[in-house]
DNA sequence: TGTACATCAGTGAACGCGCGTTCACTGATGTAC
DNA sequence: TGTACATCAGTGAACGCGCGTTCACTGATGTAC
């Protein structure tokens, strides 16, 4: 192994990631994530200024991947509104799937701790994401309608997938059934918003 | 002040609770819940075995309350079953909204560091209660559906309250606005609901 | 009502631990000439 | 291609801190008679 690692920060942030994933946020610690990157304790502080700023790290990367996924899956869907819609919302539950803890950090903001700049952008990109595939499936709507259906889906998928991760949601049921009905509840909701686009008012 | 407390059991649930609101899972510590409580560390080992133990305690008192509010909004809206169903939906989501922070750790599952019988089942119950009123409002639909419209509802009361705690929805808006923004997806989710009972599928 | 005694619910000192952060250091790498 | 030197990215020791938990203790409370 070479004296400089080659890159640590990136080595740090997988380590980050496998631990949060592992212990939780109550169990990351910097000194633990060093450990897995089998580096001494003090080398993470020449990447990162303190343990905050490699959780804010974390979350960034984690909307980044999140946007991908959604973008994918959307694509998958092809040019049909609604059925992109359904993409994004199945995108999204997969990532949450793979990396429950890093979902969650994601959405933890309320104090204030890791929040930075990096941290807002790359949540304001995911919504505007999203707030893009409802304007599209509502061209004609009023704005007023386009942001009600717009967090109506998203508190759909978000909700299902956050109480089925806290198994509230399931119990006993195959993942196969799972997703058989996490998609029928896309359809449901994609139904309640295209229909809000179809009625005058 | 007696030497003895009198009830120092409730005292700590109450300082714990409020240590969780101001510094979330990450910041909460016994020692702390027994500075607030005015009295020593060791106190508090006469009454919780650790800090998960009263971790757990306090989850569990934060079910009760919030099957409180269910059935107190509940029983506000009468007999109509989709009215209930919304009037469920709006206590679930004023008592989040109250208390935050142990609505959070109410689903916090995933790690099983506090979970205790006395936990899953308080979990359970809410789970049912919320199931009775899908229930009463879908009489003669099968089970599948009735498990599928539950979570939909759910999914969608918890994710809404959900995402505008953690500031990702409402940006901007007053609550008077927000109020009114839920209680239009409530009215949205009960419709979609209630047509379920009605077609034959 | 009084007394003896058991039990209960606190105290305060002590323990060992892992943490974040700082520091002087040193070996590796990159660059100017 | 060599050499001198600056910069960079690690090391390992040390710091002070707050934590959970344990312990012998003691004052308060409750009970038997």
């Amino acid at each position: 192994m070479a004296y400089h690692h080659g890159d640590l920060r990136e080595a740090l942030i997988a380590a980050g990631r496998a631990l949060l994933e592992e212990k939780g946020l109550t169990g990351f610690t910097l000194r633990e994530c060093a450990r897995r990157a089998e580096v001494s304790h003090a080398a993470p502080a020449h990447h990162f200024k303190s343990v905050d700023d490699l959780l804010s790290e974390i979350a960034v990367q984690g909307f980044t991947e999140l946007r991908a996924a959604m973008a994918s899956e959307a694509k998958r869907a092809g040019d049909d509104p609604a059925a992109r819609l359904v993409g994004q919302g199945v995108g999204y539950m997969a990532f949450a799937a793979a990396h429950p803890m890093v979902f969650r950090l994601m959405f933890h903001r309320e104090t204030d701790r890791f929040e930075t700049e990096a941290l807002a952008a790359a949540a304001k990109a995911t919504r505007e994401m999203h707030f893009a595939a409802v304007e599209a499936a509502l061209p004609r709507a009023p704005k007023e309608v386009k942001v009600r259906m717009s967090d109506f889906a998203w508190a759909t998928v978000h909700g299902f997938i956050t109480l089925l991760l806290e198994r509230q949601i399931g119990e006993g049921e195959s993942s196969r059934a799972l997703k058989a009905r996490g998609l029928a509840m896309l359809a449901d909701m994609a139904e309640t918003v295209m229909r809000a686009g179809g009625v005058p008012d």
